[in-house]
DNA sequence: CTCGCATACGATCATTTGTTCGATGGATGA
DNA sequence: TCATCCATCGAACAAATGATCGTATGCGAG
């Protein structure tokens, strides 16, 4: 086929003139001696065969890519990386809440009336705490997660009160503790009107933005005592790496079924099909659990940071 | 300018989706949060940054990077750089053939009555050759330089008899060689009729496809003994690099006024003005006079090869 | 606090690009 | 040699891109 060889160079031509050069595709018909649809067709063969190679020269480039990869093969409907800051380690988490806010934001803006779930965490926290103030009481915000501790107070700060206190939105919290004492209280929670209420406004939400936890000593989990050491253990053993709304994974995403999974008051997890949940999570070490949440196709989208992305993809 | 900062890192990112992602600029537009004419915007701001390099994966390229230095540099309005196969040297001569028939068989096959001149030289054969046969009777060809040698013989296969015999049209042939004997001699022959008509017709040409001549010891002009070696000394004393037409030139593209100077028979290359003239010409040892006619600001075209377009392109 | 300036934004239009479909020509096999 | 099929090509259309302009918005000076 020495006929290709000639098509080859001619498309390496149109393919210089067209994007080294800058020349329209009717000049380089006129300097090739073919006709415009000609010149299309040798560009498309010219990317088709990967002459053409483009890259950004921007470290954002490195975030793009593993986004990109992630968003594919978990099948998200979007995957946004923010760039870890070597110099400033902390400044990733921030840059992590402005990109979630910035999504939030984008919802929130809108004025037709809105419905949105948030779970807990500190990277959900961190995003409202970004979002800037706008006059929307149209809106409605419901907590997907327990806002009662075991001792009974309620968290003051819960994302949804932000959120509702910088848009003047209504405000849904969940009167229940994540998770329960027993089965028997997590029956009667359930059986609440005002509990029963909330989980209707919930599932009529359009969008959930939730963070991703850990099962570790420094599980969110534990040290904000919604679970006891022993629980903890118990998780461990079970091969637990993470959690959404406090539904413990195992690290192919699916839920595990034990004792406390029965107790636990969230909303189940499969109520809200597969174009909820938008996860904000970043972190070497949440890296595990985030790819659990991922395995488990829990999730519509994640707003994540270099460092995880990167774990993730390289285990794939 | 943190702001800037923010803006490039969003114009990356814009850069990131729409060349490397393949996505339109509505979809980046709805990614990003902003209207349309702001990816515009992005994308603008990031090729102007230099953030988007573009590299074509095939020896063409370098090829192509060469030509344009050349077109640019010198003001033409084309230059074809055909690539230095290094597996087979010869197969750059056949490629420069091709190249330039490529060429000439633009003007030639359109419809329209077509008046071309050419020169002499074997690229200038070569590429004649290389043409397919059609039918244009109405086409005319004219010679630039004279095809008569100093023993009164005429070239039977001079490029433009291969011409006519290819597409069936006119063909005008300067009946004298290219350096007359004498002055008077010269004088003789600018005064007859018929070589003042073939003159015209060269005038109405609308391009002229000529090789261009190395003054040395292996000059056709020597070599086919229009010259002799007293007379190719003295040019070469007189720091002549190259001809054309029968012209020598300095280095700097002058023509050279000396006693072969006024015996040349060719038409005086001012005649052309800049928008005639393309050069058909390559080869290592061809540089120095190929850099020449392009300095002497001759040229309207150039269809030359790698190695001698390198070596001129490193000279500049 | 208000005016003016400057910068940026988004609606609109012209240009360029990509695709589809019918026509043309050349190769293959009967 | 002729018919038929396949590949290729170019005209026309649809989509996307790039540019222009009027308008809004924010910022600084008075």
């Amino acid at each position: 086929m020495d006929k290709f060889e000639v098509k080859l160079d001619q498309a390496a031509r149109a393919a210089w003139m067209s994007y080294v050069g800058g020349m329209t595709q009717d000049e380089i018909a006129s300097q090739l001696g073919v006709s415009r649809p000609g010149v299309q067709r040798l560009l498309a063969l010219a990317r088709q065969e990967g002459l053409v190679k483009v890259h950004i020269d921007h470290p954002i480039s490195h975030c793009m890519a593993l986004g990109s990869t992630l968003r594919d093969h978990f099948g998200l409907t979007y995957c946004e990386v923010v760039p870890a800051d070597h110099h400033a380690a902390d400044s990733a988490a921030a840059y992590l809440a402005v990109a979630a806010a910035e999504r939030i934001a984008q919802l929130v803006e809108r004025s037709e009336p809105l419905t949105l779930s948030l779970g807990t965490g500190r990277s959900v926290r961190a995003a409202v705490e970004a979002l800037s103030r706008v006059e929307r009481p149209q809106h409605r915000f419901v907590s997907l997660v327990g806002n009662v501790a075991r001792d009974g107070s309620a968290n003051r700060y819960d994302a949804v009160m932000v959120m509702a206190d910088k848009t003047g939105g209504e405000r849904f919290l969940l009167p229940a503790p994540v998770v329960a004492e027993s089965l028997a209280e997590k029956e009667a929670m359930l059986a609440q009107r005002l509990f029963k209420a909330i989980a209707d406004v919930a599932r009529e939400s359009e969008a959930a933005f939730i963070g991703i936890g850990r099962i570790d000593r420094q599980a969110t989990l534990f040290q904000d005592h919604f679970i006891s050491e022993s629980e903890l253990d118990e998780l461990l053993g079970l091969k637990a790496v993470g959690e959404l709304l406090g539904w413990p994974l195992n690290r192919d995403g699916e839920v595990i079924d034990c004792s406390i999974t029965r107790r636990v008051t969230s909303l189940p997890l499969e109520r809200f099909g597969k174009h909820h949940m938008v996860a904000i999570a970043g972190g070497q070490e949440k890296a595990p659990a985030i790819h659990a949440a991922l395995c488990g196709g829990w999730l519509k989208g994640l707003v994540t940071d270099e460092v995880a992305a990167r774990q993730i993809v390289e285990s794939l």
